[in-house]
DNA sequence: CCAATTTCTGATTACAAAATCAGAAAAGCT
DNA sequence: AGCTTTTCTGATTTTGTAATCAGAAATTGG
């Protein structure tokens, strides 16, 4: 008795289940919806095309499946999120980032997959929203806002403060391809530079003259 | 005998070709190539789906004569760029990223599809490379190069400040459609606040300490 | 106004990819 | 070992869409 929602133990069905939702986990996020075919998944996973069916009712199950292994990596981040709660805002902000980019690297997945939806809109957006970002970054908002209350921040719209410094963030990450042709320079060689240019530059720009006087003290 | 390089006057032809060019841009850079079908653009210019086979030979040569419809755009940018090419490198870049802001309103397409076929990779994004948007990418992370020479922006490497900047200033536009689920915000109402904030705090905030006060002297 | 040419359509073909199904192989259990 | 259930495959059907073609309508030029 196959797709359903949660898995049974480690039999040898999850087990292929589990490669084939990375397989397409990963042409997803590399190629959007569309481009991705059953059959190429099921290639590169080494099993028959459908055996996808078998596991996963359809394209659209199997998107939402793969899509559910990040959602660990996400409750992961907002529990730590949580655990700075007690911290200016400002430093919570910064300690986001610093995940966010750490995810971002290790899961580049997640923001070619934000991006691709965000732009498209539909029910994949929607879907994305309610169960794995749009609580998380509703909170980013907020706490953004509180950050601008508190005078760390400029007081520009929470929203696209938020936005912009995560689209700032997972740029060049997303563009690897374009940053290759344009530039023929490979993005994950300098990635210490890159997430210090992201904390520093970017974040610091939107710091008030009080928050950057509170950067100085706390670092 | 259609399907040509170039387009002859202004006959009956050149005009419905005219309008299946702008949906399909339209709709390529919402959608992505994939997703798009010949029949969806054809209805919505109103044309029969042969009709396009009839102006543009397939729907690859389709795409591209719709992102022809942008090399005057660029063109003209690249043009203003170069009209400020005595100017000190920091002016330059902001008047570069203020030309990028007005044209990422006027033709969202044009960010979006970037960003599609940026993290894609593929042919499309070489023609992209070649035809429309190499060039002047190079041009700016030279510029930029020589703003850190002259030690008015920060020394993170040209290319990654090209490429953060232009993401960051795209991304609450191409994201609108997440922006509206997400937040339930409509972005092109706070434009000006928007392109003061990717001017002030993401530009400003690669500014070094002399380009900063650069900026006061100039304003 | 008539002929030539351009522009476009309806009908059809070709094809790629998702989905289905019957049954084979493998794994698990007693 | 023998039976049952799970897991998977080969073959096939269905669907959606790009592409083709023959000919109709519209446009243009003499």
């Amino acid at each position: 008795m196959p797709h359903d929602g949660e898995w049974a133990a480690t039999t040898k069905g999850e087990a292929t289940a589990a490669r084939i939702r990375a397989v397409a986990l990963d042409q997803f996020s590399q190629l959007g919806f569309e481009r991705v075919t059953m059959a190429g998944i099921a290639k590169a996973a080494r099993v028959s095309q459908p055996a996808l069916h078998y596991h996963f009712e359809d394209k659209a199950h199997l998107w939402r499946s793969a899509m559910l292994g990040l959602r660990a990596v996400i409750q992961e981040e907002e529990r730590l999120i949580e655990a700075a709660a007690d911290a200016p805002p400002l430093t919570q902000l910064r300690v986001a980032m610093r995940l966010f980019l750490q995810i971002s690297w290790k899961h580049p997945a997640l923001g070619r997959i934000v991006a691709l939806e965000g732009m498209a809109g539909g029910e994949r957006l929607e879907w994305l929203d309610r169960h794995l970002l749009g609580a998380r970054n509703r909170r980013l908002a907020a706490i953004a806002g509180e950050a601008i209350a508190a005078g760390d921040l400029l007081p520009y719209p929470p929203e696209q403060i938020v936005v912009t410094l995560q689209t700032a963030a997972v740029g060049v990450i997303n563009l690897a391809p374009l940053m290759r042709t344009t530039f023929d320079c490979d993005v994950a060689a300098d990635r210490a530079i890159h997430d210090e240019m992201i904390l520093e530059a970017v974040l610091g720009g939107f710091l008030t003259e009080k928050g950057r006087r509170a950067r100085e003290e706390t670092q």
